[in-house]
Formats: C-alpha cells, structure tokens, sequence
DNA sequence: CTGAAAGCGCTTACAG
DNA sequence: CTGAAAGCGCTTACAG
C-alpha cells in the first residue's frame, strides 16, 4: 500500500503536478487557476486521503519546522512542565518540537545536538550540560536561531532565559531569617554550572549580610554514587552541623532530603526548617508542606519560544532583550 | 554560513559525489575504492565539519530512522518513564524517538498521529485515546509498524503492550481482604478505555467472590471539572459512603485522593487504608508510604520495543507474542 | 577502481 | 490560465 503522491493526484485528475501543489498550497487564485479544476483536485486529494511527505517538503524548503528541544532529564517535574508549556507555545506559530534528556551528560548532549542539526531543526531550545559549550558556541557563530534555558555560559553570546536565582535565594533566606533561624544551611550540588554558582554565591552573600549567623554551612552533594550515598552524604551532614534550617538548591535534592531527615527522625519545623528550589507535587503534599521558591515555568518557557520566534522571523511582539531572568515565587507552607 | 555537503566535498578532493558517499557511508573496501582517497576524503569531511542531511537521507532510503511515541501526558510521571525507557531502548537499535502528549484529546491524537505520518516516521508506538480507534485500524489495516501501549481497542487486531490490570487489582484487593477490611471502595474515572474496564471489572469480580463484602462501592470521578471538583467528589464520597480502605485507580486520582483524605482529615490507614494503581514518588515520600501496585514500566517499554523492531526487521530476539499483559508489583507500605 | 545518471517527493521560477 | 524543468542533498544500480 504505497503512500499517495502529488503526481498520483495530478495523474488522476489529467493536470500537472505544479498545478497540483499550488491548489493543494491554497495558491490557486494567485495562480488564478479555474475553480473547476481546483475542485476538482482538493476532492481527489481528499478521497485519496493526500497527506504531503514532510520529508520532500523539508528537503525542498529548507525548513522543517520542528524546533529541537534538549532538557536535563524529561522524567523531572521542572523539565516535563517546561517541554510541555515549550509545546503549546510553539505550536501557536506552527512549530512542532522534538525533545531528549541530556540526563547531564555531555557525550550524549553533543550527541544529540548533531543528531538535531542533522534533522535539520529550524531552531533550538537548550538546557546546556558542563560538555556543551564548544558546541554551542558554534551555533552561536552560526547565527542559528538558538535559545538557551536554566543556565547559559557567561563566555558564550546567546539568548538565554532563566529565573533570577540569585533574588530567589536571597528572598528564600530573607525569610528564614526573618522566621528567626540562626543557623541555615544550604545544600547543593558539584556543578560549575552557572544557575549552581548563582544559587550558592546567593547564600553566601546572605550569611555575609547577616548579623545573627556567621558561619556558612555548605555541603556540595556528589551524585554520581546514586541516590543512596547522596542520602548518606546529606544525614551525615545534618547529624554533625545540626542546623536549625535547611535550603535545597535543586528539587531533586530537597527530595532526597525529606528521605534523609526522615531517616534521622528530625521533626519539621521543630528540629528542622526546611526551603526548597523549585515547587513540586510532593512539597505541596508533604506533611508539613515544604516552603518553596517556585520557579515562572510557564513564563520561561514562553519568554524562550518568543525569542526564538524572533530570531526565524515569525515574532507577533518584537521582544526587547534577549537575555531575561524572570522572578521565582516564594510559596511559604509550614516546614518554615 | 552555508552547511558542507557531499558535494562540497566531491569537489575539493576531485572525487565524484557518488564516490564520496561510498567512502562515508563505510563502503569503500566494498566499493574497492583506494586507501589514499579514502582517508583523503575522510579527512576533508572531518575537517570541513560534514554532517550528512538526514532529511536528504530519509527522503532518498524511504527511511527516517525516527519512531513516533504517543503519550496521554508526558508530565505524568509513569508517562514519563515509560518515554524515557523507550528512549533509551530505541537507541540500542539506532532509532530516535519523538513524543508528543495527547493530553486524552482525541482531536489532538488524531492530528498527532497525521504529522508523524507526515514527518515518514518508521514506527509507531501509541497509547491510544478515545477517538483514535479509526486512525490506529488504518495504520493496522496498511501494515504499518505499530504498537499500542497501556491501553488497546478491543475491536482491532494490533500488537499492545500492557500491565495485566485484572491481576493487579486482584492481589491489591486480595491483600486488603486479607489485611481486614469490609468495606472496600474503588475510586476511578468515567472512561470507556480498556484498562479502566479491565481495572474496575477486576474490582467487581472481588466484591462478588468476597464473603465479608458484598456491596460495591464505586465512585467515578467526572474530571472534567479540574481539581477542585475532583476533590469534592471525592470528599463527598467518602464521608457519606465511609469506606474502610479505598483503591484509587490510577496514580492521579491517588494523588487527588490524598489531597481528599487530608481536607477531611482522616488518618491513615487507621480511619482509611488506601491502596493505588501505579507507584510514584509521592506515594514512597507520603507518611505513610502508600501501599501501590507498581507497574513494570521497564519491561513494558523494552517489551514494546521489541515487538515493534520485529514489524521494522530488525529484531534480534524473536518476540512470540504481539499482544502481550505484563504482571505488576504489589508493593506494602505503612497506609493499609 | 571510479563516475554519470536517475530518482526520492516536493516547490517555484520560468516559459508559453 | 497551465505545464515543463530545475533543484533541494543524498544513495545506488549501472556503465565503463
């Protein structure tokens, strides 16, 4: 059962296929071609169920409307809302978006940028990995429509959006100091990514600022031993320095966090306040409800799709600038 | 800053594009083509940077190397690992995959279905919605490759993998009968979709079999009214009906019922023994861990995969069945 | 051992 | 008003 062709179609109706694809296009009264005949041709394509090849189209236009999408991890609530949303917008100016998880290696980012450009995507959509930068520098020097998202490199010029995490930090301890804590830890992860840095250099300007608490309290997370050394890693951390209060810098360690304080028995609020980046399910639900600093995914992601839109030509709103940080909410529950 | 291609590269090294592309594609022993042009090729492509339009490619093999995978929502979370299992399995054939959701709107399916269609992908794997019966028994009847994921239509003959619902809600209920409980409600959704039939028929067969329990409580949540609503139906289930133990049939409405039981601050599993279809993170974080029936996500997703590389000739394991019902996992926890 | 030619299914500038 | 032709970037059967 092959596939219907244009030709198939002007074969049947005794026309050329040039015709053809100019009714099947809509440009048949530009080409001021007669109703009959385009009549005649839209219900043949119908009955025969005429669905153009892509593919040829592609080739052909050198467009192929699809917008490569690469985030850290798809199965991560920040990064599925993100595709998600990235989705929706995206197909108001008709692009359709293909997304992968780098799961943050950056072997398989390249990997999948070159498979991107090798399909040709019109544009691109990234969570860049520590690996990715020569390649992305690359697409910049290219003037390939290109928006980065969550993190940028400082010494790459692209687009990027990402919320503002330092004035998210910052709102976040401005509120456990204000809930009176003297002795807030933070904890991260071993990354020289850039949003790592913004997070951490947040907290440390905040404890600097602080007349009640001196000491900074920092543990760097090693991940690559799998969940149940990081859990490990975070009760020790928590049995030796007893804080008062506690600040995740990403969801998935506040995750393994609540693992780690329950596996201690610590009590929250009572033995230990705990903040957390990035609003999740499990937060809301947790007993006690976990304070939070929800990121604007819905307007990360459109703020990206309208700078990229800009950059193929198809901006509805001239955007302003091309490097945006957006504000993150404090959503205050009871673990603070 | 135009892209390299085979051409570019025939001419540099005086070579005849057909030659070129011999070389590349790894044919040049075959092709008996000589040692020195070879690497003088090789090297040419490597340093101009070449990488072969796939689009190009696709268009000329009739092959685009591309599967399409059709999901009810990628933000859910068993959606989610089941896309990135395939994923990953696809790799291993040297298939990319691209996902969409079809948020359970038929009408997005359908058009879903039509671009993949559109776009030449080589295979299909799809959990089908309410009104794409139509479409998936045309790309049955013209032999597509394709395989039906977590759900099938009873009426048409295509390979399908899923979790064996029957059996899964039988040990949920078994264990709850045998933990105690005599008035066991099921909380699931108005849906004519198989596996909620399957889900609730084997719910059915307990209460009939049940000496202890003879009349069946059956709630089916309306959700078209959003969560809020959603709540209140449930709520008001189930202070009215005041079951025992609650089976929620899927990990969403798990999810609600939770909200539910804490808004009418019942504990449990001492007021309320719950039970829910799917695992997740928040059942394993809740106090108290939610006893779940996990689905065998992985083994679904390679399952799927494997059936579909057969249909693409490319399997290296012969799979026996095309239609095949994977068993799930009773996991206890502290809520029954 | 290597090259010229056809063709995948379209679109579009050109000719009539 | 409509058609023939070129061409997007490849692959591969054919010729020499």
């Amino acid at each position: 059962m092959k596939r219907v062709s244009l030709k198939d179609i002007a074969k049947l109706v005794g026309a050329s296929p040039s015709t053809v694809s100019f009714i099947l296009n809509g440009k048949a009264s530009q080409m001021r071609i007669s109703d009959e005949l385009k009549n005649k041709v839209l219900a043949t394509a119908k009955k025969m169920g005429y669905q153009p090849n892509q593919v040829a189209v592609s080739l052909r236009t050198g467009q192929t409307k699809i917008l490569g999408l690469l985030v850290e991890d798809i199965s991560n609530n920040f990064f599925a809302s993100l595709a998600k949303t990235i989705e929706e917008e995206a197909e108001e100016f008709g692009y359709k978006v293909v997304y992968s998880s780098t799961e943050n290696n950056s072997k398989k980012g390249v990997e999948l940028l070159r498979m991107l450009t090798q399909r040709q995507v019109d544009g691109y959509l990234i969570t860049p990995t520590v690996g990715m930068e020569e390649d992305i520098e690359m697409l910049a020097r290219h003037k390939k429509p290109l928006v980065l998202m969550d993190r940028y490199f400082p010494g790459i010029e692209a687009p990027y959006v990402q919320v503002d995490n330092k004035g998210a930090v910052e709102k976040g301890m401005e509120h456990l100091v204000e809930k009176g804590y003297k002795k807030i830890a933070f904890i991260t992860i071993e990354s020289p990514m850039i949003q790592m840095r913004q997070r951490e250099e947040a907290y440390l300007d905040a404890i600097a600022k602080s007349s009640a608490q001196k000491k900074k309290l920092i543990l760097k997370v090693n991940y690559s031993g799998g969940r149940e050394t990081a859990i490990e890693q975070i009760t020790d951390f928590l049995k030796k320095q007893q804080p008062d209060a506690v600040f995740f810098a990403t969801n998935y360690l506040g995750i393994l966090g609540l693992e780690s304080i329950r596996a201690i028995s610590l009590s929250i609020p009572k033995d230990l306040a705990v903040v957390c980046f990035d609003d999740n399910d499990i937060f809301r639900l947790h007993l006690p409800g976990i304070t939070v600093l929800q990121q604007p995914v819905e307007a990360i992601a459109r703020t990206a799709i309208h700078i990229l839109m800009q950059q193929l030509g198809n901006s509805k709103v001239p955007v302003k600038k091309n490097q945006v940080q957006l504000a993150a909410n404090l959503i205050v529950r009871q673990s603070t």
